[in-house]
RNA sequence: CGGGGUGUGGCCCAGUUGGUCUAAGGCGUCUGGUUUGGGACCAGAAGAUCGAGAGUUCAAAUCUCUCCACCCCGACCA
């Protein structure tokens, strides 16, 4: 009989937006609350998250920075002191008229982002050279309220993280932006997923920012995710909110400023690359369960020898991996394969009266959905090398599917017709980006760095035909 | 904000030329029994002010008006 007979999962292929919508269903990873655009992280989806928090959040205070916690509400008027940076972002603001039972004279806004609710007391906090550097990050729920929202992708309010760094010279703060981004990337491959990092175009970058830096993801229908971002911020936030400091030349110098923004996008990103047909699967770093045990019996006595034999393996490996034995009564073998497959669980153990009288485990994979038997002495070491094996194979599915539908174009005659990004030769001028998007809701994404170095490899730009500066990714995006 | 769509038990949804709707079916839930190596079966049960309000009518899930909410496609989106 063929998997998932009784299928509750759109195929991919059909329509990958209901499929998506059906594995954050079926998975019971979240659902949309009675408040438009906001959702509801159940248990698995959250815990999901909270593996890649923490190793993301490790990096991080490993290299110095310390965590910190600023309020969700910001003084409009902070906000607005940045000229681009409240252009950018009020249309999406959400807005506190009332509190107390009194209108307020001052309107708080909830922070989209904390550049205006934190900058203001960096200034005060920050005197000489010699407080110098800051570095400081925060987790914290924002809010967006965007005109479409998207489970995990986009939805009005998200969970992140936001550093906030101030240094002496710019030279520091580039050479942070960068190394941040490597923690965006390091982390995304603790997820098994391939990313694309470079800059962002002037059109794209972060409102009030010198340059962002990205780290892009391709799901599996061609779109491109924005994984993740690190600002260079120049003096431009330090001018407004007067972040300076004495330097030992005696003289006042304006801060430079760094921010850099990691989300809960990313769980999205992970269930549209990795995610098939059959549902989720999840790479064993961040499986909220590792290993499943799915007892299997006929009689009372079956049951018993069966759930001893699951649970000396299950305390065997307690601590070493996230196991769980399924041990609900009434559901048959089948059900709970099924259940336990979309839910992404990278391994499972189907233990029945044979194995436990062999000595032995079937094991079932669901990165391949394959099926092998192994003695129970070999356990150990055999689940060691799968676990590795396939957080690999995830990462090499990816990363085929990824350059496998990367096209390079000479004219942006040849978009149509192609599914995923493509490269080209672009002038990077804003006028052309904005005719891209207008026919062909396509921008660029990103400029890898070798393309950065490297001469384009067309003279003229494949838009307009003027000269070309590099070679960028075009993609539609989330 | 433009275009389209949908609101009926926890979920999916039938019914929408007004009457036979005391609202059908499937999933799920509960009870009992038989089952259990790839989504079990049988029997029974509970669960719905048909998105809200007003109106037309002998009679409204069904027609009219107003409102609300959500979804999809755009625009928007560090």
């Amino acid at each position: 009989m063929a998997l998932n007979e009784k299928r509750t999962i759109t195929k991919q292929a059909l329509d990958f937006p209901v499929w998506y919508q059906d594995v954050v269903r079926e998975a019971e990873l979240a659902e949309n609350s009675e408040v438009r655009g906001c959702g509801i992280i159940r248990p698995y989806g959250l815990k999901i998250w909270e593996l890649i928090k923490a190793e993301l959040n490790k990096k991080i205070e490993d290299d110095g920075v310390e965590n910190v916690y600023f309020p969700i509400f910001v003084p409009l008027e902070n906000l607005e002191a940045e000229k681009d940076h409240v252009e950018g972002f009020a249309p999406e603001l959400a807005i506190v008229t009332h509190a107390g039972g009194e209108e307020l004279t001052n309107k708080l806004a909830i922070r989209p982002t904390s550049e205006a609710a934190m900058y203001k007391t960096y200034a005060r906090w920050i005197q000489s050279y010699k407080d110098l550097p800051l570095r400081l990050n925060q987790w914290a729920n924002v809010v967006r309220w965007e005109k479409r929202p998207r489970a995990f992708l986009r939805w009005s309010e998200f969970l992140w993280q936001e550093g906030h760094t101030v240094f002496a010279t710019e030279d520091e703060a580039r050479a942070e932006v960068d190394k941040i981004l490597g923690f965006y990337k390091d982390t995304y491959e603790f997820m098994a997923i391939p990313t694309f990092c470079g800059q962002k175009s002037e059109s794209e970058k972060f409102a009030g920012a010198v340059m962002t830096k990205t780290v892009e993801v391709m799901a599996r229908d061609g779109k491109a995710i924005q994984g993740g971002t690190s600002h260079y911020l120049g003096t431009n936030f330090a001018e407004v909110f007067d972040v300076k400091y004495l330097g030992a030349d005696g003289e006042f110098h304006f801060g430079h400023q760094n921010s850099w923004g990691f989300a809960w996008r990313s769980v999205g990103a992970l269930i549209m690359v990795h995610g098939d047909d059959n549902g989720l699967r999840l790479p064993p770093n961040v499986a909220p369960i590792q290993i499943v045990i799915v007892p299997i019996y006929k009689d009372e006595a079956a049951r018993e020898q069966v759930l001893e034999y699951s649970e000396n393996i299950k305390s065997t490996f307690k601590g070493k991996y996230r196991i769980k034995i399924d041990i609900r009564d009434g559901q048959t073998p089948g059900f709970k394969f099924n259940y336990w497959e979309v839910r992404g669980v990278p391994v499972r153990l189907e233990i029945g009266p044979k194995e436990a009288n062999e000595q032995k485990v079937t094991i079932f994979r669901r990165d391949n959905d394959s099926k092998e038997v192994v003695a129970l002495v070999d356990l150990e070491k055999h689940l060691e090398e799968l676990m590795k094996e396939i957080h690999q194979n995830l990462y090499s599915q990816a990363l085929d599917f990824a350059k496998k539908n990367i096209h390079r174009i000479e004219s942006w005659d040849e978009i149509k017709d192609q599914t995923g990004w493509f490269e080209a030769s672009w002038s990077e001028d804003a006028a052309t980006e904005k005719l891209l998007k207008e026919k062909y809701s396509m921008v660029s994404r990103v400029l890898l760095p070798e393309n950065e170095k490297a001469a384009p490899k067309n003279k003229k730009c494949f838009i307009s035909g003027e000269t070309a500066k590099h070679d960028w990714l075009f993609a539609k995006s989330y």
